[in-house]
DNA sequence: TGTCCGTTGCACACTGCTGTGCAACCTACC
DNA sequence: GGTAGGTTGCACAGCAGTGTGCAACGGACA
């Protein structure tokens, strides 16, 4: 059924989330199913990765064309995108792990769209001269979305104390002042 | 002979970078040995990545005493910090990658001391007002350290721009300011 | 010449995973 | 009652990697 599918790919989400190198038996077990089924449903260990980084890839689309559609400021706006990136980073963080290794590739290559997406909106902050332009728009972007990645990656993972802190983070690093990170981001801890 | 053994080291943290799931028949291969001879100096894989993580601590620490009891502002001192560090990140980059996964536990414990380190680097340029507080100490210091390593780590290593471009953006997020950044790390591309 | 020591080559056992084949089974649906 | 589809249990082949045992080799050294 669909919704095995489903479970089968939420579960391998947390389970590989918690131990990157988890195999297909942990998944099935955990997922309350045998792992033949799991077979059933992905012929592969990469059609389970691939599958995986397709929905993550999409969730992480969804935001990004959303937030680089509002009218705002390119910092403003970076701020929505980070609250919104957030639950997903955290969510797909075993992609990161993965992301070296055998499925590097396709997980990199899934990712192109995203990578475009993102320099773009680092892009046109940096022309209204609200990011600093001391690093190109194509790295500083990739680093951003690093940082937020390897904190949503990080042991310490306390939840809204992260997402608060990937969020003034990322802004400094683009040259935002820290006065006015604090103030888009709302000075309560 | 130790001619061999440091060989061995040397050729794993090479292979490893490149691929962290290298077995120990690559890095004999690659060492020009056999892969008998690798077992003959370390009884287990565990034991080949912990004495190279004993390697890494040593250096870090070496270059973070070293920096720390220099008389300089804390910003300049962070530049010099990350100047002899970014080699020695690249060299055991490996190590982010194994730092999760089975040698996670071994990895992270020996890394004990170079956090403390860290920290009160942070913590001294904190209490000066170098650096900005709107995050503790601790939790800076090792954001800070993921993004060397981070870069240290990425497939776009561009050497000189990339210890650059790692310089710049951990000090904006440190909350020094991007002419004071630029000022320190010099104009020149 | 003899001896030590690191290295070699090979064989072996073992483990843990992947992916497949197939018959049986259960449940929903007609 | 019959059928179809998802699920199960189990067996099997295969592969890659780890770690060990052992006899043989070869150079350095006395």
């Amino acid at each position: 059924m669909t919704e095995t599918r489903d479970r089968i790919l939420d579960v391998a989400l947390e389970v590989m989330g918690q131990n990157p190198d988890a195999g297909m038996g942990d998944i099935a077990t955990a997922a309350g199913v045998v792992r033949r089924t799991v077979y059933g449903h992905f012929p592969s260990r990469l059609d389970l990765v691939r599958t995986l980084t397709e929905r993550a890839v999409n969730e992480v689309i969804a935001v990004l064309t959303d937030v680089n559609a509002a009218e705002a400021a390119a910092d403003a706006r970076w701020v929505e995108f980070i609250a919104r990136l957030w639950p997903v980073a955290h969510r797909y963080r075993v992609l990161l792990a993965l992301r070296r290794g055998e499925y590097g590739e396709a997980i990199h290559g899934l990712f192109g769209p995203v990578d475009e997406l993102l320099a773009d909106l680092v892009k046109r902050g940096q022309d209204s001269d609200v990011f600093a332009q001391h690093l190109p728009a194509a790295l500083l972007s990739q680093l951003a979305y690093g940082v937020v990645f390897a904190i949503a990656d990080s042991d310490l993972s306390n939840g809204i104390l992260d997402a608060r802190a990937a969020t003034i983070t990322t802004l400094l690093m683009m040259g935002v002042s820290g006065r006015r990170a604090i103030e888009l981001v709302g000075e309560q801890p």
